[in-house]
DNA sequence: TATAAAGTCTATAATACAAGTAGACTTTTG
DNA sequence: CAAAAGTCTACTTGTATTATAGACTTTATA
């Protein structure tokens, strides 16, 4: 039930992305920064920004003074269309998957138990992370931060 | 989030090996069955059978008759045991995992949103997973079953 | 007691995928 | 024009997954 690293990278630069500036806008960061805070080797991170771009999450600015930012507001950006995009359907099998439907096989699907129970991981798992937000992220963060400074 | 080809294969077998026969008891079946109705190949069930059975959660009989058997009730055999077993701990990231912690290398564990989001997702497979028994699942396939039929 | 039916164990092959690296190209600003 | 940025595609490398092979052990029973 892995997270692949292109995954994980991907979601920490959103969530770098979504992360206001002191004026409360979201920023516009260059790959470069990125890497070095979080530390990512540059070129992976850049193929997997990319990605993102073209799937309409990120848009971005060529030349001096470019760099990423959101292409909605952060609120409108679920952590579930992320890791879609960078890591494939969230189902653990095939046969549950709502974007990625196959056949996984079995004698009759309707009674098949190891689909019954996976049909639940997948559902808890989307609830989660098409339920929550870059902007909940973030909003969670500050909270803790807030608590511990406490 | 995938489960392997080994983990889904040896939810599976178990799912067989927990199925009650007529006369109510959980059967011994051999890899060769299994393998005949799951249209698993029986070399890779093989392994993947001893691997559950040094795992302590099968018992197995060499000779002719023989075969694998649950080694507990199937209500104390939980699909979470199976699973780490076979692929592995339940959480999408290292630094969330009960069973194989490892630091993510994020500069701040405690406010770091990507960890803090993980944990929840870990926390609800497990919660599936580790409460989710083979007895529990063979009532449920019996329960969609009927509702079939009637 | 021989034979066939079963599991045991280890090695290895074949693939697929993940992770990372490279480099040439385009756009923008100053 | 030069420097700072993103774009695009190909390639490499390492590792895990999936599967196959084969020699071995145990047990029932004819």
């Amino acid at each position: 039930m892995r997270l692949s690293k292109r995954g994980e990278y991907g979601l920490r630069a959103m969530i770098i992305l979504a992360t206001p500036k002191d004026d409360g806008r979201p920023p516009i960061v260059q790959i470069k920064e990125i890497s070095q805070r979080e530390q990512i080797p540059a070129k992976f991170l850049e193929q997997i920004l990319l990605a993102l771009k073209n799937a309409g999450l990120l848009h971005s600015k060529m030349g001096v003074g470019g760099g990423y930012y959101l292409a909605r507001p952060a609120k409108d950006i679920s952590l579930g269309q992320i890791v879609r995009v960078l890591d494939g359907p969230l189902a653990p099998v095939k046969c549950v998957s709502q974007m990625a439907y196959e056949p996984c096989g079995c004698p009759d699907e309707e009674t098949c138990g190891l689909r019954l129970v996976m049909g639940d991981v997948r559902n808890a798992i989307s609830k989660l992370l098409d339920g929550t937000s870059l902007e909940d992220v973030t909003h969670r963060v500050d909270s803790v931060r807030g608590l511990l400074s406490a």
